[in-house]
DNA sequence: CACAGGATGGAAATCCTTTTCCTCGCCCAG
DNA sequence: CTGGGCGAGGAAAAGGATTTCCATCCTGTG
């Protein structure tokens, strides 16, 4: 007896039935005492003499059982692209920290842009049946990408959880995502008003809407100033930005380049700097997201600004709609941006104009 | 009868019962001849029989079941001052590349430095039984900060959890951290041989064990080189930096400021070239960490390269070895580190020299 | 020939909540 | 006066694995 009773004291971590045996109530009245969510009518005092027990043993449910019985954990998960690229870190800084304010854990998964890892990461978080899952990047689209990805998606959402997208995708899933054409009409325009004519963009792999969405607000702005649009293609990566930066120069070079990230950018100033050529003085040199630190490079950055936690934040936001509210939308949220304007762009030179 | 097959077929997930059923076995002897762990023995046979049905009915053990049972979820966590913050996010990138090569998912927790809101997650963390925790950045020294996180690793170890630091810790616990005394010893060494004498330091908060670390390294090598030591410590963000500076400028200003993290030197940096102080020819900086990126900002900054993604992926090995092996081994094991000379070091100028 | 002990397999307990289903009074409308 | 319905509470099942404890059957040994 006494020895049972150290054990219990010392070695265990206080369950619900001791928080019953305590209050003198059956585990059900326990348990339906301390969910505030439960609709079955408990007596006034009753509850409280639970919720004495349970303030009194430090009682806390354990969150395995509870998830194996309502199928569900009280945990999220974003799916990046690269936990370290800026614009992810800033965007998992924003999640996991509105998820925490809601008592949520967030499991990162970085796949490195390699679909299998993806894949991979995806099924893991099924079958450990997380409460939802945001994705913060655009579909790596590859052979049986789609289709896979979207037998682990009717799976989650069999199972009740959550999905939101933080890019456009194929997929017709709930998303946040920032006005990608709007960013990218605005900074060219505002490369036009300088005076540029020749103005090329720098987009990311075809295969990517966000590209596609941000090479559309450039379009449209260059055909309405009736200047001829050029678009090359790269990765979204330093060295994607860098190599297409110099498929550009030589012949008829533009003198002004719109960049679809800041990470192809900061590869693109590089090789700039390399080749001696003048950014703005020779090439004005724009880019897209406004990742932190781009006070500090030279010349500064001129961007378009996306709120990068927000939409993470946003992101985890909509999943608890769907959660708790079983909110259905399906719309796709626009979230603004704003044209940063720093010294990577100036007026066109004379050399350039005339040429 | 056929309805109960469809409901099964459509429906739901495969469990170990239908295994079982579709072998012909007791659950026990296919949860036997399921695990490899298990050191039960199982007639080839029928483990053989066991595998195929479990191959043909595409199952997959239920983590929730598992890990109530087992009391561990195969999940591990990161706790990291911000994720936003390159060296973090590096950290964590390693981390969860490693984890989820064993089959773990990554919790990250990014504190903002808030010691409060830390161990919110902390507690999150031990109540949720995962299977261990990485602290990747120092502890933050606080009130009851100490007390409580030593309460609730007890309480992580009790249930068998593991625990290990990235960085040094009053705490006695296995620790992967880099040499940060000998690398700010590098440094020193480097600045003393370009010429300079009057040498100072910008550390972090001094109850931050590594800052302790890189001020030793750096007063060693000035010592050792007969040159007064002069430290003056701020926050380890850009701004930190930046307001440092500020303080060590005008009378007898140092030729030389070695800064204990990258972050801080960019806000260094950054201060210098407002006041239109030149870098390197009228004063030389150098950060420590290696933070990506480095080579983008003007001038490209001198430092001391930290393995980061290898630190969080040694310090995943590190949980495996405490989960799988029962290693009991808290030994600090150091990472080697490297100097790296960039742009922003160089010889003192005449004027400085003399003055 | 008897028996210790290993190989092999199964029944049932366990992990801890949540959630059916039931009781049991008691009050009110018909 | 009686059946319906509501407030309150409890017993027991469910959720899906792992892990005791046995129960057999063999085989080698003394």
């Amino acid at each position: 007896m006494l020895k049972e009773r150290t054990a219990k004291t010392k070695r265990r971590l206080p369950v619900l039935s001791d928080v019953a045996r305590q209050a003198a109530v059956s585990l059900t009245t326990a348990s339906r005492a301390l969910d505030p969510d439960n609709d079955h009518p408990v007596n006034g005092s009753t509850r409280a003499r639970v919720l004495a027990a349970a303030t009194k043993l430090a009682y806390q449910p354990n969150p395995m059982a509870r998830a194996l019985r309502t199928r569900r954990v009280p945990t999220i998960a974003i799916v990046v692209h690269d936990v370290s690229d800026p614009y992810f870190a800033e965007v998992v800084r924003g999640a996991t920290a509105a998820a925490s304010a809601r008592g949520y854990l967030t499991v990162v998964c970085s796949s490195d842009r390699d679909p299998m890892t993806e894949l991979r990461y995806v099924e893991m978080l099924a079958l450990s049946r997380v409460s939802g899952v945001i994705f913060a990047g655009g579909g790596l689209e590859e052979a049986h990408y789609r289709t896979r990805m979207s037998a682990y998606a009717r799976s989650i959402a069999h199972y009740g959880g959550a999905i939101v997208a933080l890019a456009p995708r194929s997929e017709r899933w709930p998303a946040e995502v920032p006005a990608n054409r709007t960013g990218a009409h605005m900074v060219t325009e505002h490369l036009l008003q300088l005076g540029h004519r020749r103005i090329a963009m720098i987009s990311g792999p075809q295969t990517l809407r966000t590209s596609g969405e941000r090479e559309l607000g450039y379009l449209e702005a260059v055909k309405a100033a009736g200047v001829k649009p050029v678009i090359v293609r790269s990765d979204l990566t330093i060295a994607g930005g860098a190599e297409a930066i110099s498929r550009l120069l030589g012949e008829g070079a533009p003198t002004a380049v719109f960049l679809a990230s800041d990470t192809m950018a900061l590869g693109a100033l590089w090789e700039l700097r390399r080749r001696g050529i003048g950014v703005p003085t020779d090439i004005s040199v724009a880019g897209f997201d406004d990742i932190p630190g781009l006070d500090f490079i030279h010349p500064t950055l001129t961007t378009v600004h996306v709120p990068m936690a927000e939409l993470g934040a946003a992101g985890v936001a909509r999943l608890m709609r769907q959660l708790d509210d079983g909110d259905k939308n399906q719309r796709t949220e626009i979230h603004d941006v704003q044209l940063v304007i720093r010294e990577s762009t100036g007026k066109p030179n004379d050399a350039n104009r005339a040429g």
